[in-house]
DNA sequence: CTGTTAGCGCGTTCAA
DNA sequence: TTGAACGCGCTAACAG
């Protein structure tokens, strides 16, 4: 317990035995030591609280356990991705799994996939879950790195690899929400996307949303998409903007975020929701529940993510073959009070 | 790039030199090392993008440059603590404070002071952030650990150690709104700490409150206070008997979280806020701004904790002496629409 | 002036 | 039951 932590020399220094006996003590190898001196290497092994050194471990072993947990973000955003409380769920979720599986989590944000290759590599990584990395990235770090890796919420521009991915039925989302909002009379709708770089979720989600056009025989074009600075101040003057225009009736958003904060500014404008524009979200997490009047959003399982996320990266460190390699996890509407019915 | 990590040996055999002279390159010792040989080295240190084995390093300088970031949970609490919006906005902080000194993050969440102990041992940690631990256990830390420690919102039992905390002027928060209500004519109010086990900086504030009661000439007794649950269907249920017995005129929550749940919860059932009750949170996060009507709150700064804490941790690393040992961050009331004047 | 050999830190296994 | 050797980075001491 106290002062540093005992190493095997010392146990062994103690119970006046070799480091060798130590070890075989600790591994169970009854066969190789006597009962008499098992006991009493034991006895010691537990008082001293006995741990190995993780550090020998890694050069003995050439791996750490350590998961490494990397936070894609974009050059440009200076805020950290972690206050996002979408990222903090699926945080939560691997947290606990990667302990429950007994190893490590090393978390750490970038967007330098150099930085990543070299973390892995210097901390001997035995896996590594990847966060919203863009698709070029991608295929760097699959081809640059030996160890398994699971992406969560990335899309590949490539099949040289075989990626791991945990996603979500995003063009299903888009499809549903706007097929929604076609039954309910609208026929002008705005989609925001959160993310003005990299095409990924929101492209998928927008194209969902083509879909529903498209089935009534109708089109939604280009012009429909307007991505979001990450600037508070400037989506504000964007949100106000649109709605005074009133060229659109439908407002759909790429994240429950987003879309309270739209509705909440706007009331505070004394713009009527969902009277004088409608408005969704996409996410249905706490956020759409707590505005006035209940968003009507997509539904998605945060935490799940992250738990299937640690759960198949394990299984690719034991060398286990993961079958479905590109996890596409289901969504639903729920549908609130957010959205008017047009005559 | 390709493979495995380079070593020092596998480099020097490509420049066909021995392991110090790489090393002497690598340290700048110039007058060791040809100008020559230097910059053939260099060039393959460079190409093979080395980095040390983290492994290596640990055995070496018995240490690892790692912080440990240890989020206390309790036994009862099966949830993850990271999902809280407010959690997240600290450890966002904390991981880009924590890279940009250099140092790596290992995130573990537990309720086992021996497990806390054993893990910063292992890996030799540099120091430690613990957040919302119980008094009794940072002694029992304290006195096991020789590496800096830097406590968040934690409260103590001794004076025997030197515990260094960033933590929030709790009882000043309970203090400035009760003081809001009392002047608004409320009398009958209820706090509702979120924390139903430790005492911490509930206890702070609840004193806080008794202390704008006592300033008055009133008195605030202790059956003012009633500990939410765990488990959502129960405090739902909670929230709607107190409204419904209209024994109190304001709910004070010890958290924006519980409160703007209370109060959305609340009006599905019919009951009017402010109208039928008043209801204050604390911590003027995003969830205070989005519900109807916005909440009347205490503020403070979430992600400057998580700053503050590592900024100190990392000068305690360092030996540098830090003069404020036990940090008070500010809070101010912030004052919205969720609380009715009273004739 | 330039470069090398030797040895430490720790846990594990093979050969003795 | 034990000594020796290995994995890797770093530095003190030493050789050319």
């Amino acid at each position: 317990m106290l002062g540093r932590m005992a190493t095997i020399k010392e146990i062994s220094r103690k119970a006046g035995v070799s480091p060798t006996t130590v070890a075989n003590v600790l591994y169970g190898r009854t066969a190789k030591v006597s009962a008499e001196t098992r006991e009493k290497v034991q006895a010691i092994i537990e008082e001293e609280n006995y741990t190995p050194n993780m550090g020998a471990m890694m050069l003995l072993k050439n791996n750490s356990r350590i998961i490494g947990v990397i936070m894609f973000t974009e050059p440009r955003k200076n805020e950290t991705v972690l206050e996002d409380p979408f990222s903090s769920a699926i945080l939560g979720a691997m947290e606990r799994e990667i302990r429950e599986s007994g190893y490590y989590m090393m978390l750490y944000t970038t967007s330098d996939e150099a930085e990543v290759v070299r973390l892995s590599k210097a901390w001997k990584m035995d896996g590594l879950i990847l966060v919203w990395v863009p698709g070029n990235i991608c295929r760097i770090i699959n081809s640059s790195i030996d160890v398994p890796c699971v992406y969560i919420d990335c899309f590949f521009e490539d099949d040289e690899h075989t990626y791991h991915n945990i996603g979500l039925e995003d063009r299903m989302g888009g499809y549903e929400v706007t097929k929604y909002l076609l039954s309910m009379g609208h026929r002008n709708m705005l989609f925001l996307p959160c993310n003005p770089i990299f095409p990924g979720g929101d492209t998928e989600r927008f194209a969902g949303c083509k879909d529903a056009f498209a089935e009534q025989g109708l089109v939604l074009d280009d012009d429909a998409s307007r991505p979001l600075p990450y600037d508070r101040a400037k989506r504000l003057k964007i949100y106000l903007e649109i709605a005074r225009k009133k060229t659109h009736t439908a407002l759909v958003f790429s994240s429950d975020f987003y879309a309270s904060e739209a509705l909440t500014y706007l009331q505070e404008q004394g713009i009527r929701v969902p009277e004088d524009i409608s408005i969704t979200g996409f996410d249905d997490n706490i956020f759409s529940r707590l505005v006035q009047p209940r968003l009507t959003t997509v539904h998605q399982d945060s935490s799940k993510k992250g738990t299937l996320a640690i759960q198949m990266l394990v299984k690719l460190i034991h060398g286990v073959q993961v079958e479905e390699v590109r996890v596409k996890l289901p969504i639903w509407l729920e549908i609130r009070n957010s959205v008017q019915k047009l005559s």
